[in-house]
DNA sequence: GAGGTTGTCTCATATAATGGGACAACCGTA
DNA sequence: TACGGTTGTCCCATTATATGAGACAACCTC
């Protein structure tokens, strides 16, 4: 477990030893014993004297968990189909507490992209993709999310005024009735998104999608349009996991 | 370090408790112990009785492995614009010891996929960007990646009969002189692909790129066009590394 | 229901990691 | 080129820490 935090540590962008020694109130030899069995072993990469970076068997795991995850690999093909028709930028996302998790991401092709990162985490409540997972979320519980959404602060995002909580859950109740949802710059200013979520066998939403562009390429009357498009694709999604509409 | 062999065994697809102790020859007691940390700190998913995966920090990680590499984020555009021009796939891979290893790839556009992922190896004498990647390495050693490379065998691949060693070697010093390399489903029946090595300030070999696509899509005129091509992008990226022509 | 697998717990034992320290190699900078 | 600060390398006594065996219940599949 110590070896772990250490990589978190050095994903988090400390490379250096002593400021890893400090973040995890280790002694400096002990971290370097430590640092030392990973790098050999590939966890790391070790650049002497400048410092240490995450190594190639990092990214093998890491492109392993994604296909481990039949999700990803069932909803690739629709996906793609989805971001060639929009040409904007395609994300695929499941909750994780009162997170969205991003699994899969398929760059626009308009030239300007997105922040977003696949294994990144945003506040639910703020992105598209979170916002259609909340539909699969007790209503009594919005509130909650809302607030934590709230007082979330993304590094180097340009945070927009939030929007207040009645009109926040009138919306939020017009997309459960659509089973679709907007994202009007809420998370990041100039980014608009329209999102739907993923459904199983149970009819439980397990994931979401969405469809995320510049504001400039998102007037209201296409993402009116997109709604019923995005949706299809989710639904699509979701027969491909047994779910029957 | 055996908590991360154990990482490892699950990312092989060993995902039953009883399978890990008997591959790891370990208790199944200890083995127990160390799935249930590893999974409630996220680094595996844990299905009950039906097994382990890998989990969302492995993503996480490998995400920020990648990222890390400044390398693929240099590449990244020059490598979407090669692919947006040609239609197919595009790699980037760097060596790792007797193997390629890729760093990112761009599908293609013309519905069929390439078996390669990023993150995973392959023999270096039988790639496209592991013959591109060659071209820096002394050609004494060629003959002894020529002969790992035919011994390797890769599990579901339909291997064609390898290149003779004499005309191999002609190949590649024909290679070497034009500065980028052919790869004439020598790696898997009916893929083609079209490589150059990328170079660092000091002039050495750091990586290559490659374009590949079903032979249909590959004619060998298409591929004497193609080379230049390729050359050309793997020099631009060659030039933001600091490589003067 | 049976058989095999998995999840949970306890505990004595000794392995294996810990952290302190001392020293040389190295980097950037003054 | 001399310096402070950082890093890489080693040693060693100490004890904390993981280990592995076992027993049992819960669970899935056939």
């Amino acid at each position: 477990m110590r070896g772990l935090a250490l990589l978190e540590c050095v994903a988090a962008g400390t490379n250096d030893v002593k400021g890893i020694a400090t973040r995890l109130n280790t002694p400096r030899s002990t971290v370097h014993r430590m640092l030392n069995s990973l790098a050999a072993e590939g966890y790391l990469h070790h650049v002497p004297y400048k410092g240490y970076l995450l190594g190639p068997k990092l990214i093998h795991l890491g492109m392993r968990a994604l296909e481990q995850r039949p999700l990803v690999a069932l909803a690739r093909p629709h996906l793609e189909a989805l971001a060639q028709r929009t040409g904007d930028t395609v994300h695929l996302g499941v909750t994780d507490g009162a997170e969205v998790f991003y699994l899969d991401k398929i760059p626009g092709t308009r030239g300007l992209e997105m922040r977003s990162r696949v294994g990144q985490r945003m506040p639910l409540a703020s992105t598209g993709v979170g916002k259609a997972l909340m539909l699969g979320i007790p209503p009594s519980r919005w509130r909650d999310l809302y607030r934590e959404a709230g007082e979330a602060t993304i590094a180097g995002s340009d945070r927009p005024p939030p929007v207040p909580w009645a009109k926040y859950e009138t919306q939020m109740a017009d997309y459960l009735r659509r089973d679709w949802v907007f994202d009007l710059e809420e998370n990041e200013v100039g980014v608009r998104c329209v999102g739907a979520p993923v459904r199983d066998i149970s009819n439980s939403v397990v994931a979401a999608i969405s469809v995320a562009s510049a504001s400039q390429y998102m007037p209201n009357d296409r993402m009116a349009e997109l709604g019923p498009v995005v949706r299809a694709t989710a639904h699509a999604i979701s027969e491909a996991l047994g779910w029957k509409r």
